[in-house]
This record gives structure tokens, C-alpha cells and sequence, in this order.
DNA sequence: CCTACCGATCGGTAGG
DNA sequence: CCTACCGATCGGTAGG
């Protein structure tokens, strides 16, 4: 449908070249029609924004569920670390992350509120998840007892440091430095009297 | 003089809204001009921005340099969590540093280019001050025998996570996430043997 | 330092 | 889905 390619094109711009910097001329180009035929489809170009922040929101969250499913036979420390992965990866290399990143980073004026209400609650479910997490590994002895709100935020700390990272690094560098900062994460979180 | 107090304003704005969105008319208003008037001190909006961003690579490097002299007496450990500190803080509570974290990480299109270089020439200077101090706490036994790439690269995750961080919470979350952050982050590099 | 103006581009509309 | 058009705003200039 041409909805949701307009939805997809106005998602890799808005993320590589921020909303405001994006026109409708472009994403019209990008579709293969002109202009005022994108207003078949949305009202505003404001709508637009949103309907792609909710998309991405939805897909967001599911992966995150899946995810849940595919690695519950994993130890503690495998688990955490492919979050880690998979927020890193998904952040990092795909459009959908770019868009993402712009947007709670970086938002638009006029959803300001918005993007911040809606990530304050996507946060919340990760929390949910990593808590599990964390707190299985602390009564498997794996990880050190330290309160949930201090591995939450140093977890967060060291993901958004590389989420923000991969605009800069190319691919290689990255990896390195995915490697060393859940090298010094893990050994400043782990207990290292179990095991 | 005139053209100082555009370079502020500018600095300011374009931190706060961005290059794009911030009109000659924005930043007339704010000197107390009117807009044809900048172009008596600047000679493009661009001209602007590049004025902007050099004065504040200047003064982040002076203001690295001084640090050093004044950190002279204190432990690895404290040199450490004061660089530390002065990162996030500079970064996450000032104008300037709102001015830098968007330049580096939403670079304008036309200064893409320039603006990584000098970034990258920064990160060098920086990265001879930081291994100046993990030296040092390897060999008085208090950091981890790890390579300094390593040691470097986990570093800068947790600044630039924290840098990032500051654009969303309040600064009592964010005081908190900054020590729980350092908290893993030293009992990761630590020599727990040592001391 | 100003008023008055330029060509280009913006989001959005009329009308088919 | 299109052509043709709108009022507003942009960076920048002419001329004083």
C-alpha cells in the first residue's frame, strides 16, 4: 500500500535527515508520486511523524517480547549480554534505530511530550525485563547484590553510550568497543566470589 | 562587541532548536538587531556556526588542560571520577555542552565532515590524558592489568551514555545515574587484589 | 545599523 | 493520483 511507503520512506529520512530537514517533496520523490497525493493518504505531515513513531514503538516492543521467548534456556550472564547485543545492534545499524534515536534524543518540537511519554513507557518495560534478569543472576550468585535501580542505570549508561557511538564508529570499531564495555560491565557487576 | 553576542546567541539556539531551525531572524531578535545587520560581522549563517564551533573546541580544550594542573594531588581513582564528573557535568548542564553533543552526534549536513575531524582531534587529546591516569593505575596495582584501548573505549561508552542521558532526566536522576554508573564502571577496570 | 526587497522553498489547498 | 496555486518563511542583497 502506498501508506506504508510513505511510512517507510518518511522513517529512513526522518532519521537520517531529522523531521524539520525533511520535506514532503522528498518523501514524496522517495515514494514515486508528488506532493499533494501524500495527502491521500495523511492529513499533515505532522501525522506522518506519528504514525511512523507508533510503528516503530509496536515493533519495538514485540521484538523485545520474542526476544524474551528465544532465550530462556541461556545462562544469566548469556541473556544479559544478548540484550545488550540486540539493543546495541538494532539501535545501531538499522533505520528503524536511527529513527528512534533522533526522535528521543533529538525531538521534533512539536512531540516533545509525546516521544518523551512514550519512551518513559517503553522503558518501564524494559525495566521489567532486565529486573527479571538481574535478579535471577544476584540468587544465582552470578551478579554482586546491588540494588535493581543501580544495574538498571548503569546498564542503560553503557547501552545508550554505544547507541550513540554507532553514528560515529564504523562497523569494526564498534564491535570493539560493544566487546570492551561488556567486558568492564559485566566484571563490575559480577560477583566474583560465586560461580 | 556585536559579533560576540551573536556568536552566543547562536551558540545557545543552535544547541537548544539546531542549526536549521534556527532563522537569522531567531538570532537577530535575541542580540537585540535586526536581522540584515549580522551580516556586518558574518558574512553566511554558516560563517556562524564555524565561529561557534571553534570557540567552544577552544575553550573545552583549555578548560581539559586546566584541569590537569589542578588535579595533580589526588588518586588514580579520584583523578578518574573527577574527569569523570567534569564530563558529564560540562556536558549535560551548559549551553556549550548542548551546542557539542549536537553538533557531534546530529552534525548540520554541511559541516558533517569538519565537525568529525575536530571531534576526532579532541578525542586524541583526550585519550592522552586518560591514559596518563589508567597508566598510572596499572602500575600502582589499583586498575586491572587491561590494554588501554580497552580501558579507553569503556570509558568514553559510559561518558557518552551519561552525555545522552542528561538530554532526558532531571538532575537528581541524573546525580544518581551518574554514581551508579561510576560504581560499576571502577569495579570493573579495579584491581581487587591490589590496594 | 536600518528598510525594503529578491528568489527559493516550505506545508498545505483547490479542483479535477 | 495530478497540475496549479496559496501565504509564510528562509538566507541573503541593495542601498543608504
Amino acid at each position: 500500500m502506498t501508506a506504508d511507503k510513505i511510512k517507510l520512506v518518511a522513517m529512513v529520512l526522518f532519521g537520517r535527515k531529522g523531521y524539520e530537514e525533511t520535506s514532503l517533496v522528498d518523501i514524496a520523490t522517495g515514494v514515486g508520486i508528488k506532493k499533494p497525493s501524500i495527502y491521500n493518504h495523511f492529513p499533515s505531515k505532522e501525522a506522518i511523524f506519528i504514525a511512523v513513531l507508533n510503528d516503530v514503538l509496536d515493533r519495538e516492543l514485540h521484538g523485545l517480547e520474542t526476544f524474551m521467548k528465544d532465550t530462556s534456556d541461556l545462562s544469566v550472564e548469556e541473556k544479559l549480554k544478548h540484550v545488550f547485543q540486540q539493543f546495541c545492534e538494532v539501535f545501531g545499524t538499522t533505520n528503524e534505530g536511527l529513527f528512534w534515536k533522533r526522535a528521543i534524543f533529538f525531538p521534533p518540537e512539536p512531540f516533545k511530550e509525546e516521544i518523551k511519554d512514550k519512551f518513559m513507557n517503553f522503558e518501564k518495560k524494559t525495566d521489567e525485563l532486565l529486573s527479571v534478569l538481574f535478579e535471577e543472576g544476584i540468587s544465582q550468585q552470578k551478579i554482586r547484590k546491588l540494588s535493581l535501580d543501580i544495574l538498571l542505570a548503569s546498564f542503560y549508561c553503557f547501552v545508550d553510550g554505544l547507541f550513540v557511538e554507532h553514528h560515529y564508529y564504523e562497523p569494526e570499531e564498534l564491535k570493539f568497543r560493544m566487546e570492551a564495555s561488556w567486558e568492564i560491565y559485566w566484571a563490575g557487576i559480577q560477583n566474583h566470589k560465586g560461580g
